[in-house]
DNA sequence: AGTTAGCACTCAACATGCCCAAGTGCTAAC
DNA sequence: GTTAGCACTTGGGCATGTTGAGTGCTAACT
């Protein structure tokens, strides 16, 4: 019994399940792959993957398909990455072009990622935690209504309506956005907290209300920008690549719209030294993402955001890993000059 | 042979199926509604409506189910709009709270009317080309970089980065934005075109080159306002309620991905008098959506942004129909004070 | 004229039985 | 450790039969 050899039985199981989406035999094996021994042996060495709960077969004399620990193990030991095609790096560097508006770019970004994949992509906003203040704007839009605009060095612009309390001129909105800008600026999203109280109690008293209310509007922006938010786009590969096929969808894609429940689980996704990492089937924290997989790696400074594509748990892993792995570097490098 | 009656049997055959989702034969229906005749008799009546084109049978000895054009005779001449359900009107009513930013708003909104519906709900924003400019910000991002700031007295902003041919200095934005701000402030957003090139064309040459670029970003920002956008929510309906049903959801989640094609979809819809406008299955101009129905209504200011719903042919027509009259007049509501 | 009862007819859906091919596990020989 | 051979299992395809819902038509009834 060669342990390379069974290796490589799983491998070919695994590359022939993910082609066909049929149950794969040992006889079809040795025909399609040059093993160079006879049917009879490759049964033996699936008798003992399926022991090891590496595959399973679906039915008594059906072939085997690999398991949720099969994909693992053929992922961590014996894939590769495989580099890109021309046409696709084509494509990704085509994305070097055009405006580079955040949102802009992270939009394109994950519509050609579900393109090259044919998976739903989805990709984080850059966490802004680390971002400083480089703006505010307060602007009246009725005598009690305040907008409020908070713009951060990394191009970041959040807006936010607050109601004041009494009718405002414009001219103290002038004063307090001069005082407000001056403490704040430059100063990092996150310790906004302990600088705008201390803004708010130097106020003359005839603004220290407005100015209250103010502060509060500043504090939900920055707490927003932290708070992370996310694009996806291709929702529709799911049904074509499972037209006639048990993804069952209903739940992938109401994860999908729990934006919250897809953040969690791709800030958990732990980053791997390979570049990609990827969560299997009922690996996945979320129930309703048991038959997916989910392949995704960090971005941009710290690696601190992620992209990553979701498909079912028979997807073609090689190919994915690096065009999720290309992307995640080129978005790296346009963010990042 | 009786009108009234033919129109009551179609109604009959219509909630029927809506319900079961199961052709409606002629015993059934005599059964399940109190019409005072036979079951032969319905049977001459569904004859008629099916050369009418009307009611259409799946095969011959299957019960009858509503073509398009029934569907339609239905939500023209038969159903009434039923009032909302308390807890409907609660529902409702708790949007009235929170943050009244436009984007959460409008994020909220959809949401509740893809949880009132069971349909996928979207949204369009509401049209600004009428809004006018409140502000404008320059920020200097790196020495060639300029995040470009626009503010609608709509409360609505737009945001975009912009090259610059030479090094910049702060100084230079102030001095420029101050003359753009004079030009254009209060100006509405489509007659940019007009004021912005004399603008240029009135700053000192240092200044010329600089200008120009800042001109052409706030105008794709303009642009970008008036060139629609939209929200969505309550994709997961779509695998729901078609559970072993046959509205094949791939082309459904193409359309909604091509935001381009829902948007021109909402804008095409004619105002209806009755306050909700139907388009039903093949009515649609695009293919993916034969067999689904759109139901939507304009909101805001003059009804000219759309809200709506996208589901399958086979849908509760009055209560959906109710459900999105009521929710756009609350949103109409909260924007318009 | 409109309505009804009755009846022959159609056809999808389901069930039954049969066979086949794919695939397995095991054993004995190499 | 590998292989050939073989008995065994089983889902899928197919032909056939049965059932029941539902229709359309005709002739009688009001």
């Amino acid at each position: 019994m060669s342990e390379p050899r069974k290796l490589e039985v799983l491998r070919a199981i695994v590359e022939d399940y993910v082609h066909s989406r049929e149950p794969v035999g040992s006889k079809a094996l040795v025909e399609r792959h040059h093993l160079g021994v006879s049917s009879a042996t490759i049964r033996n060495d699936m008798a003992l993957l399926e022991e090891e709960g590496l595959i399973a077969a679906p039915h008594t004399s059906a072939g085997r398909i690999p398991t949720d620990k099969g994909y693992r193990l053929f992922v961590d030991r014996i894939s590769e990455v495989k580099p890109l095609s021309a046409a696709e790096r084509r494509a990704i560097h085509s994305l070097l072009e055009g405006p580079d508006d955040v949102e802009d770019i992270l939009e394109r970004t994950v519509r050609l990622l579900s393109q090259l994949t044919n998976q739903v992509a989805v990709v984080q906003y850059p966490h802004l935690s680390r971002a400083r203040v480089r703006h505010i704007e307060f602007v009246l839009l009725a005598p009690r209504q305040v907008l409020v605009v908070l713009i951060a060095d990394s191009g970041k612009v959040e807006q936010g309506v607050v109601h004041a309390a009494a009718d405002t001129a414009d001219e103290e909105l002038m004063t307090l956005r001069a005082r407000f800008l001056g403490s704040i600026a430059g100063s990092q999203l996150d310790l906004m907290p302990q600088v705008l109280p201390s803004v708010v109690a130097l106020c003359p008293p005839a603004l220290r209300n407005l100015a209250g209310a103010l502060a509060h509007g500043l504090q939900r922006l920055a707490d927003r920008s932290r708070d992370e938010r996310m694009v996806m786009a291709g929702t529709a590969n799911l049904a074509r690549s499972n037209v006639d096929f048990p993804l069952s969808i209903g739940p992938v894609l109401e994860a999908l719209e729990e934006q919250v429940v897809m953040l969690r689980l791709l800030s958990d996704m732990a980053e791997d030294p390979r570049g990609v990492t990827v969560s299997i089937g009922r690996e996945n924290p979320y129930d309703g993402l048991s038959e997916a997989s989910v392949v995704a790696t960090g971005y941009g400074p710290g690696s601190s955001a992620k992209i990553g594509i979701l498909g079912p748990t028979r997807m073609d892993y090689p190919n994915t890993m690096a065009a999720v792995r290309a992307v995640a570097r080129y978005l790296s490098r346009i963010l990042g000059g």
